[in-house]
DNA sequence: GTCTCTAACCTTTTT
DNA sequence: GGTTAGAGAC
């Protein structure tokens, strides 16, 4: 049996246990993915089983898409059909079909965490809730941690002499009220509707039963109380769940998750069978040891020890830098030295290396180091794509028009751009609305009926809801790249921003271009999930955009340095890891609850990005470091003290005159001869398919300041400065002919003279 | 109604 | 140190 040739005996068990529970703790790096792929596919090829019948959870798309991936690639064409989704993306697909039934419409949209904020503020205001006395962020992460364990509004029982909780039983019921009058969901409906459809109406729980009958789920140590429900409630039929995960790289509990599902699995089902996975394929013997001296002093785990046949390896660097500036340094460096082509030995590329760091805010100082020495990164997560104004403009027009109900992508947009409909306005027709309960546009309509606005007003309300009518007309028949060309007309939007002529537009309209690339790039893959007659792609983008994650953004962009944070880092692996920041108060982290469970959760957290590393791990800390712009010093990372001290090897501080600046004058010339460095040839090009448009990699890496440069327009001028990477690098240019110019390189075209 | 400036917030981690 | 929400000016 070929397939089982690439497993080891312990592997080969998870893969051939078919019947029944299973669980499989699977240690970090210990072939998890492997194992749950080739049971795909030994249950398609050898079973028979129809691939179909099979649904395996996943926690991010793109893990779900890597395993499609490879399940195809082992199989080919006979693996099409398996369900392979994020919970999120699955229940997003059963409510498009049934959440009629609830009394929903199945257009209906789903608020990301913006659009919940604002939702919740919205609800709060009405209610007239003091935001300073009752925090909305206290509120909406009690909304959320009630719909994480399945509490519905109407099954919350708040402690009668807890006001807070009393005021979120109000609130919380308002919430839904509002949603369900906005025809929208947020994350947690997803879910806990699933839940109340399953429970309600037991013939379509059935047609989930009997249609799973292979059941798998990655990453089980981070369900949380109802996405556990919803799995167990579907194997009730035919009980084949198999559950793989690692309670050592349990990092979500924050937002709900419960590593009592992996413990507490085999009460659950009593029949299980568990298998454990424990020899490490990734890294070298010191990590392994290293990460295994620290879990162990979790007192909440199960108990198991990896092993591996790799080699010793190097021992870990440890660096203690003055501040975060130097820290940096210190990574930059390193990284210069493993990487730079001139050394000598085995030596790693760019596309080698993390960096990982506890909170998104530590990657700026070295953002800041690696433009510095022109280092390619790529960074994960922090500012987001779809969180930019324009994005979540064009996408609120898009969701109102597929879902007319939604009432705050309505207000998001109707005075945008201006169209003198202003706040006063809203706010009539919005409390006309909610006295009669329905729709805000809906309010709108019978507003204009009865006629009682004033004329002014009345006219400019008429000519959007005119708009909105011949966009959701002519929505018929178009793509939603074509739908969102033609409403980026119709709305005057792209006029606007035309018009204003800024450096910032320019870029926001490069944005909404590279939203419409998304956007023909989904049309193209058409690997929707069909999901029924009523869905259009304009619910099947945005129901795709609304449940990305960071991760999912991220893919081999190019010989580039990753930078993320730790949780980003699960599942995956790099060859040098750096973590930084290993200080008291930043891992762990000072806003950690106060629960021996959550400083071992930040120890587990830790943990996953030790085992992240293949060949080298580098850790430092800053004596120093500021945060909210004023510095403070912070004491080592007990963390480190957990180490095996006889591993450690500690970095000498560099003296600070012996800066980059000497060293990167050895280096860049380095650059201009080395063969493999001279990109002009096109042999090969370092940074492709940066979204399309390559740009070329000089103008990218040897524009430095007080280069001569022509420009086809502006003519020769001199650089002033450099700032940003790739596709966001900007110069500032002076040139004799039009002065002073800011300008993005990669569309500047410039000629570099000397 | 629209634009601009200040002050408060902020930083965990995210489906 | 940087962003964003809300208040005040035009």
């Amino acid at each position: 049996m070929s397939l089982l040739n690439d497993l080891n005996p312990v592997q080969q068990r998870a893969v051939l246990e078919t019947e029944g529970p299973l669980l499989v703790f699977a240690g970090a790096g210990s072939g998890k993915t492997r194992v749950l792929t080739y049971r795909i596919a030994y249950l398609i090829q050898e079973k028979r089983v129809p691939a179909s019948c099979i649904f395996a959870v996943t926690f991010t798309n793109k893990a779900a898409d890597e395993m499609r991936e490879r399940v195809e690639r082992l199989l080919g064409a006979s693996a099409r059909g398996v369900w392979i989704s994020t919970f999120h993306s699955a229940c997003a697909r059963i409510l498009r079909q049934h959440i009629d039934r609830l009394g929903f419409q199945r257009n209906f949209v789903i608020y990301d965490e913006q659009d919940q904020e604002r939702h919740l503020k919205a609800v709060m205001r009405e209610l007239d809730l003091d935001p300073r006395i009752f925090h909305p962020r206290a509120v909406q992460s009690k909304i959320d941690q009630l719909k994480n364990e399945g509490v519905t509004p109407e099954e919350y029982l708040p402690d009668p002499y807890n006001i807070f909780q009393k005021r979120v039983a109000l609130i919380y019921e308002r919430y839904q009220e509002e949603l369900r009058r906005n025809n929208a969901l947020d994350f947690g409906d997803l879910l806990i509707l699933v839940k109340i459809l399953f429970r309600r109406f037991p013939e379509i729980l059935r047609l989930y039963q009997e249609g799973c009958r292979y059941v798998m789920v990655d990453e089980f140590q981070d369900t949380n109380l109802i996405q556990y429900h919803l799995i167990q409630q579907m194997v009730k039929r035919h009980q084949n769940i198999c559950v793989v995960g690692d309670d050592d790289q349990s990092i979500y509990r924050w937002r709900g998750a419960e590593v009592g599902n992996i413990l507490n699995f085999e009460n659950d089902f009593p029949r299980a069978k568990v298998i454990t996975l424990e020899q490490n394929y990734r890294s070298t013997q010191n990590i392994l040891r290293a990460a295994n001296h620290m879990v162990c002093r979790n007192r909440s785990r199960k108990e198991k020890v990896l092993w591996t046949e790799n080699r010793k390896g190097e021992p870990i660097t440890l660096y203690a830098a003055e501040d975060e500036a130097d820290e940096a340094r210190f990574v930059v460096r390193k990284i210069i030295e493993q990487c730079q082509p001139s050394s000598r030995g085995a030596k790693r590329t760019y596309r080698d290396v993390a960096v990982f760091y506890r909170i998104n805010a530590q990657s700026r100082a070295i953002e800041e180091e690696m433009i510095k020495n022109q280092i390619p990164y790529t960074i994960v997560g922090g500012l987001k794509f779809y969180e930019r104004k324009e994005i979540k403009d064009v996408l609120a027009y898009l969701k109102l028009i597929a879902n007319p109900s939604d009432g705050l992508s309505l207000k998001r947009v109707i005075n945008v751009p201006p169209r003198g409909i202003g706040e006063k306005t809203i706010e009539k027709i919005e409390a006309f609305s909610r006295e009669r309960a329905i729709p805000l546009y809906e309010g709108m309509k019978q507003a204009l009926k009865e006629d009682w606005l004033s004329h002014g007003v009345r006219e400019k309300l008429e000519e959007f809801v005119h708009l909105v009518e011949g966009l959701r007309e002519e929505r018929k028949g178009l793509s939603v790249s074509q739908l969102t060309l033609t409403l980026l007309a119709k709305t005057g939007y792209l006029d606007r921003l035309k018009g204003e002529g800024t450096e910032q537009a320019l870029t926001r309209m490069e944005n909404i271009d590279e939203l419409i690339n998304v956007m023909t790039e989904f049309e193209r893959g058409g690997e929707v999930e069909k999901t029924g007659p009523q869905e259009s792609s304009v619910e099947a983008f945005l129901d795709k955009v609304s449940l990305v994650t960071d991760i999912d953004l991220y893919e081999d962009k190019g010989n580039r340095v990753s930078l993320m944070t730790l949780h980003c880092a699960k599942g995956l692996e790099f060859p040098l890891v750096f973590i930084v920041g290993m200080e008291e108060g930043l891992l762990p982290h000072y806003r950690r609850g106060d629960e021996i469970e959550d400083l071992e959760e930040e120890r587990r957290l830790c943990y996953v990005g030790i085992t992240r590393a293949k060949e080298r791990l580098f850790l430092s800390r800053a004596e120093t470091r500021s945060t909210f712009g004023v510095g403070r010093a912070n004491l080592p990372s007990r963390f480190l003290d957990e180490l095996p001290p006889e591993l450690i090897q500690l970095e000498e501080r560099q003296e600070e005159t012996e800066s980059l600046f000497s060293q990167r004058g050895e280096w860049s010339d380095h650059f201009q001869q080395s063969e493999e460095f001279r990109w002009s040839s096109a042999a090969e090009d370092p940074f492709p398919g940066d979204g399309g448009r390559v740009l070329s990699p000089e103008e990218f890496i040897s524009l430095r300041t007080g280069m001569r440069v022509r420009h086809p327009k502006f003519g020769e001028g001199r650089v002033l400065s450099v700032e940003g990477m790739d596709k966001e690098q900007k110069a500032t240019i002076l040139f004799g002919a039009v002065g002073r110019k800011r300008l993005k390189v990669c569309y500047a075209n410039l000629e570099i003279l000397e």
